[in-house]
DNA sequence: ATAAAATAGTGTTATAAATACACTAATAAT
DNA sequence: ATTATTAGTGTATTTATAACACTATTTTAT
């Protein structure tokens, strides 16, 4: 790559612009959102669109995309993935622009804490209610995204990172089931969860309490393992899409 | 992301540049090999390095890829696919510069068409016995991508496409064994490979013949089904990357 | 004709993982 | 005491993977 540099003089010749877009999820509800940006300026105007912003010449890719997520959210210290790099030539009709697109993990418990903090709009979007029409080819980053993350829970430890804080197995289960659009075998789920050991029992009980019942136990993921180890929920379905 | 568009003039600000570098992969010998190209000048005179190049203002990245490894090997409609954007400040020492990364898999019997047309140094290197120090981060972005081929290995068609149009099950087998790093056995992957239904007996045997034995059977990958059916090879082992 | 070499498989068992479902236990409100 | 609720455990069945012994076919060399 850097072989042909030296024929260049780089200031002469018109070259791409990159930018970083951040596909920023979240859970409210116990369903998957999505936060969308609202365009002001041709072109696209009116129209929803992924958040992102220019590559500065001193940030890496991954800074870049943090510096994008904490200017729409205020949050810092999420799970954060490159998800693919878009660069067809007609994506943005005013010049060339190559974008780098990540995906952000934020925790249902955090993920209201701004949002809409500058003027411009700002909105959580359910990924089964989406706008019709996205600026640009975002609609295809989107698809990408949920595809991508779709798959990953399967595989990985993913889901932890939108649940909050602390929650119950039974929540966590439940997670897994909207997503995979199944039920789960309650004892097989319990038995798994605890196998992977990746998490570390709350002894503070939840304060809302219900009607009846035995209280909830909560938990929180083990911050040593969480990130390292792998939860495979399954291996047996077909995963066509797999982060390619 | 380009909400900020209209914010900056294009042209007064320093941006950094965008590469495509294509690892390129394929089997001579029935191992797995890498093209590699010798740097002329500074920096990492001397090195070998992956071969890539600028992005022109025209061409799509993945059009600029199969520029890069037409250039290269004279090769063209082969398997290729995004690896991975490599972003970091410091990477390259003259400039700033953002590299697209693709893998592309030529298949086994069209590699040594042509190789070191121009005046430069490439080569071929087994994966195994790659230069001590490469490149820029290049020895970087190679662990990667031998790593993202050796997950998607076993979930995928991939192996297929670094095969000649005809093979046999022993030497599909032999390339499992060269990228997964392990022995396999013979009995399960016949029986795997026939269950998996995606390949065609050629009924015209292979004109080379060995001293002795039985005549090899060959086969070709099934049009048909090839691309759209998986063919996951195994589950149970971890697989820490995985793709992105 | 027979032996050796190579490919192309099949059969069988052992181990491990996933699944289904019945069952026990604890706790708090009623 | 009863009941609803969470939180598990026990166990048998099914399925997948792995290990390895075994048979069969076709060719060349002797």
């Amino acid at each position: 790559m850097q072989e042909q540099a030296e024929r260049y003089d780089v200031t002469r010749y018109e070259r791409p612009s990159v930018t970083v877009d951040v596909v920023i999820f979240t859970l409210i509800h116990q369903e998957l959102h999505v936060l969308l940006v609202q365009r002001r300026n041709w072109p696209f105007e009116g129209c929803w669109a992924i958040p992102g912003g220019f590559v500065d010449m001193d940030e890496s890719l991954e800074w870049a995309a943090r510096r994008e997520l904490e200017e729409e959210t205020g949050v810092r210290d999420v799970y954060l993935e490159q998800l693919y790099t878009f660069g067809e030539v007609g994506r943005d009709p005013r010049t060339r622009v190559i974008s780098v697109a990540y995906i952000a993990l934020v925790r249902a418990d955090v993920q209201q804490i701004r949002v809409s903090e500058e003027s411009h709009a700002v909105r959580w979007f359910p990924v089964r209610t989406l706008p019709e029409q996205l600026a640009f080819d975002h609609a295809q980053i989107l698809a990408y995204a949920i595809g991508r993350l779709r798959s990953k829970l399967e595989y990985t430890t993913l889901a932890f990172q939108l649940l909050p804080e602390q929650f119950s197995i039974l929540e966590l289960k439940h997670i897994y089931e909207q997503i995979l659009g199944e039920k789960l075998d309650k004892g097989n789920f319990y038995r798994k969860i605890k196998e992977a050991d990746l998490l570390e029992e709350v002894h503070v009980v939840r304060e809302e309490r219900k009607a009846r019942g035995r209280p909830t136990q909560l938990w929180r993921v083990r911050r040593d393992r969480a990130l390292e180890k792998q939860f495979v929920f399954r291996w047996r379905e077909d995963r066509l899409e797999r982060g390619g």
